[in-house]
RNA sequence: GGCCCCUUCGUCUAAUCGGUUAGGACACCAGCCUUUCAAGCUGGCAACAGGGGUUCGAAUCCCCUAGGGGUCACCA
């Protein structure tokens, strides 16, 4: 058997959203599991709704979440004479026909056929037209659709991986249109064309295309090529169980790297949806472990939710766990936009960077998060936790037990966080004092909060006269402004 | 409305061809660890949509009902 040819034709009238890029990742799964090829297609037949900007937000989403494909992108409106070619084929073959009605005529009779309450069915008006007929409204300069004979009875099955055997009536469907009057070929003409020309062995889409599947098998069929085999793969539908929109927050996946999710993350997060490695596998796969595991026969049958929160762990997970040269340059722009830093960094600030952040990446769930927590590394203007001060700025004597403790930190000649600690244990059992009764306002003193870091591990960041300088001015804080 | 698909904890899911105390993950709760917060570890809460069949035995097979989704365009 030769190698699998699977495809992704995203249609660019919008962003890459994650749903989208779920079909994709099974797509490209699939084809590196299988040692198959993997198409980028553009169905951009439709000229009103289709921009260029989205081919390439769409190609930088693939990019950034590590979606390499083998071939394209192709572009489906760089192939139109492809789709003339074939309609040509059908329409000598008797298998099309020109069709002449008017929108007007046909949306009439839509509408009588909704008062009677039934589904209007395309009647045929324009099967039989006599060649002289249609020689005569072509001289006259009208422009006709092209639609598809199609059996009256009898049934199309459709043969699906995931689904088995669906079965349509023939009745239910009537002669569409493959061709517009504008010379374009509609969606279900183009993608099977395109499919069956490109050699697609194996159809992986989502579920919304299933009931338009007979359509383009019955093309596939009039034109007598073989059938590529059909995987229709669960839609991922907003929390409250409705379609993917704008107004469930993000959802594309520009927002979710722009919200500081790592690629490998989101990955990771959308593959279990509608698919999993079975029972108590573990669930934080890499890209290779997932093409190595990944089959279609363990893809479900049922739409999933999308919900934030086990992506948002997910991500904390791969924080905690990235190399770190990595994690600095996808931070770096959340940085940026906190005015932390400023690029290009210097050689010492590269180096500061990179201890801040292995200092708190542990307890950021996003990149924004890692940044935002990174605050006080960079900046003395914070305000103290009003709960924090109000308990342990208090106490008796704590501007003065501050000045004690910068005191001894700045007799330190090594300072690093092991030398720090040392010189608290001693401190307090100079002053006969629990650990705690220190700890807590020197960390509000350097910080300003009181969750965070191990204290001694910002200590050695902050450095020595940082430290020292914070904890004289909180002890200043106390005596006059508290 | 016609047609098509789907229905296991709040969410994602597992349960080889019918026999399980219905398993795991996230979230949540509790405990441990600990200078705080996280992380980590341990434990807990929590589901077979409903109703009929078939069968010794059904989450699993069949039918009906309900619910959800998709699709029926000169959109993709």
């Amino acid at each position: 058997m030769s190698a699998p040819r699977v495809r992704f034709a995203p249609s660019p009238t919008g962003e890459l959203h994650i749903g989208g890029a779920r079909t994709a990742l099974f797509n490209y799964l699939f084809a590196r599991g299988t040692g198959g090829v993997f198409v980028l297609r553009i169905d951009d037949t439709d000229l009103e709704r289709s921009r260029d900007q989205y081919i390439d937000k769409l190609v930088a989403s693939m990019k950034w979440l590590g979606l390499d494909w083998d071939e394209g992108p192709y572009s489906q409106s760089q192939r139109l004479e492809i789709y003339r070619e074939e309609a040509e084929i059908l329409i000598s073959g008797k298998l099309a026909y020109h069709c002449f009605c008017t929108t007007e005529e046909l949306e009439s009779g839509r509408e009588a056929a909704k008062k009677e309450g039934r589904t209007f069915l395309y009647p045929g008006t324009c099967r039989n037209l006599s060649p002289e007929k249609r020689e005569k409204l072509l001289a006259e300069g009208q422009k006709p659709v092209v639609r598809l004979l199609t059996p009256d009875n009898g049934q199309t099955v459709v043969s699906d991986m995931v689904r088995g055997e669906v079965s349509f009536e023939n009745s239910g469907l009537d002669d569409f249109i493959i061709m517009k009057s504008n010379g374009l070929p509609t969606y279900n003409f183009a993608s099977i064309i395109d499919d069956l020309k490109m050699e697609i062995t194996h159809v992986i889409r989502a579920e919304e295309h299933l009931s338009n599947t007979p359509r383009q098998q019955l093309c596939a069929m009039a034109l007598g090529y073989k059938l590529p085999i059909f995987a229709h793969v669960p839609m991922i539908l907003a929390p409250d169980r409705s379609k993917l929109s704008k107004r469930h927050g993000a959802t594309s996946v520009e927002e979710f790297k722009d919200g500081g999710y790592l690629p490998e993350a989101l990955i990771n997060y959308i593959v279990l949806l509608g698919w999993s490695p079975g029972g108590e596998e573990e669930e934080i796969m890499s890209m290779d472990e997932l093409a190595a595991k990944f089959s279609l026969d363990k893809v479900t049958k049922t739409a999933a939710i999308y919900d934030v929160t086990k992506l948002t762990w997910m991500n904390g997970n791969y924080i905690r766990d990235y190399p770190i040269d990595q994690l600095i340059s996808e931070a770096l722009p959340f940085y940026e936009n906190i005015e932390l830093v400023t690029r290009p960094l210097e050689d010492n600030e590269q180096a500061y960077l990179e201890k801040v952040v292995e200092t708190v990446r542990e307890r950021a769930k996003t990149l924004a998060e890692l940044a935002q927590v990174s605050t006080y590394f960079y900046r003395d203007d914070y305000d103290y936790d009003q709960k924090g001060a109000a308990k342990h700025f208090q106490k008796e004597g704590v501007a003065d037990l501050l000045r004690q403790a910068a005191g001894s930190l700045l007799k330190l000649s090594l300072f690093n966080a092991e030398a720090a600690e040392e010189k608290f244990n001693n401190l307090c059992e100079e002053l006969d004092i629990s650990k705690g009764r220190l700890i807590a306002p020197t960390r509000l003193a350097l910080t300003g909060r009181m969750d965070g870091p191990g204290l001694f591990a910002i200590m050695e960041v902050l450095g020595r006269e940082k430290t020292a300088a914070r904890l004289f001015r909180a002890a200043e804080f106390i005596e006059t402004e508290f």
